[in-house]
DNA sequence: TCGCATGATTTGCG
DNA sequence: CGCAAATCATGCGA
């Protein structure tokens, strides 16, 4: 026979007490000798406590605290507690790794939300936008500055709700801890079971965790969205800037291929990024291929226009600059026809 | 509103 | 990777 048995035993033998016995000092002392009664008459009184008065309650308490088989009941009631809460959420115990939040946490350490301070958050942030982008050298940079600044101010929130969260729920912790504990001492408390309401409060929580790192990741696709938008958007290049590539197209017609260097004095001439002169240079050389009448009047004029300033500079110039001289293999050039066909 | 112009993106090749 | 070619999507004038 174990201890519980035992006490099972002395729990059902409560029925044998009169009303009369409970709460008599002397009947207690009386039954002292009888482990059964006795621990059926201090559960009698710890249910009557709610009967009596805060200090005739808080003197029981004392009393009960300082009873000598206190510690054997109070581990054995703590051990039928246990047992009866295994059995009804024992199964909801473990605590496997939510597959959601693990998702989300990737997810923000891929966008450079959570993770390192700085450096590699923004070395995230520029590879996730260069993987937005995806075509290859596409260095938008104001967007880009833009698109950087406004994810780190999603981090700066992210970050300090965060730690909000992390506080409350380790104050919050800490005080069910300590009331427990204190509870503890006249309830049937054990550390297990602390443990376990820790558990409780600390899945809460995560449950809270998860709703801000759900809204960071949707705000952070919303911003990317946008990104992408804006750069998806068209947007016509200025009268000076096309001037400005036309320019060198038509007078390198033979050769339209800018090196890396004049396209990047392009680039800053016209106020517009290299991929956008080379992509400018890409939509030209096939469309002017694909219809040379069509931009017969357009190299005419530019062709004029260049030989102009190259003759205001030196006479010698104009010819080499002609986009007729210099036409080894390369694309057609305009005939200087006024109706414009070739 | 329609159709063309045009900048950006995608696809495929060498 | 740079390019050609095709395609997408928007800007803009008639």
């Amino acid at each position: 026979m174990d201890d519980q048995t035992r006490m099972l035993a002395g729990l059902a033998g409560l029925g044998g007490l009169s009303q009369g016995d409970i709460g008599d000092p002397d009947s207690v002392r009386k039954q002292l000798g009888q482990p059964q009664q006795d621990i059926g008459d201090i559960l009698q009184q710890i249910m009557a406590i709610t009967d009596e008065s805060l200090d005739e309650a808080q003197a029981r308490k004392h009393a009960l605290n300082c009873h000598r088989m206190k510690p054997a009941l109070f581990s054995v009631l703590c051990e039928i507690k246990e047992k009866t809460v295994l059995s009804i959420r024992g199964i909801q115990d473990e605590d496997p790794p939510d597959p959601q939040i693990m998702r989300l946490d990737n997810m923000l350490l891929a966008e450079g939300v959570s993770g390192p301070e700085k450096g590699g958050g923004s070395a995230a942030a520029a590879a996730a936008a260069a993987a937005a982008g995806g075509s290859p050298g596409a260095d938008g940079g104001i967007e880009h500055s833009d698109y950087r600044a406004k994810l780190a101010q999603i981090r700066q929130i992210y970050h300090s709700e965060l730690e909000k969260y992390e506080q409350a729920c380790s104050e919050f912790t800490n005080h069910v801890m300590n009331l427990l504990r204190e509870q503890s001492r006249t309830r049937p408390i054990s550390p297990k079971e602390i443990e376990r309401m820790v558990a409780i409060i600390h899945r809460k929580f995560s449950s809270i965790q998860m709703q801000l790192k759900q809204s960071t990741c949707e705000a952070v696709m919303i911003l990317r969205s946008r990104f992408l938008d804006a750069r998806r958007k068209r947007r016509n290049f200025n009268k000076q800037a096309t001037e400005v590539l036309n320019e060198y197209f038509y007078s390198h017609l033979s050769n339209p291929y800018p090196s890396e260097e004049a396209k990047e004095e392009l680039a800053k001439k016209c106020a517009i990024t290299v991929s956008q002169v080379s992509n400018w240079f890409g939509n030209k050389r096939i469309r002017y291929k694909k219809n040379i009448g069509k931009f017969q009047e357009e190299a005419n004029l530019y062709a004029v226009k260049t030989a102009v300033d190259a003759a205001s500079v030196s006479a010698q110039a104009s010819q080499a600059n002609s986009p007729a001289t210099p036409n080894s293999g390369g694309y057609p050039a305009p005939c200087y026809t006024p109706d414009g066909r070739l």
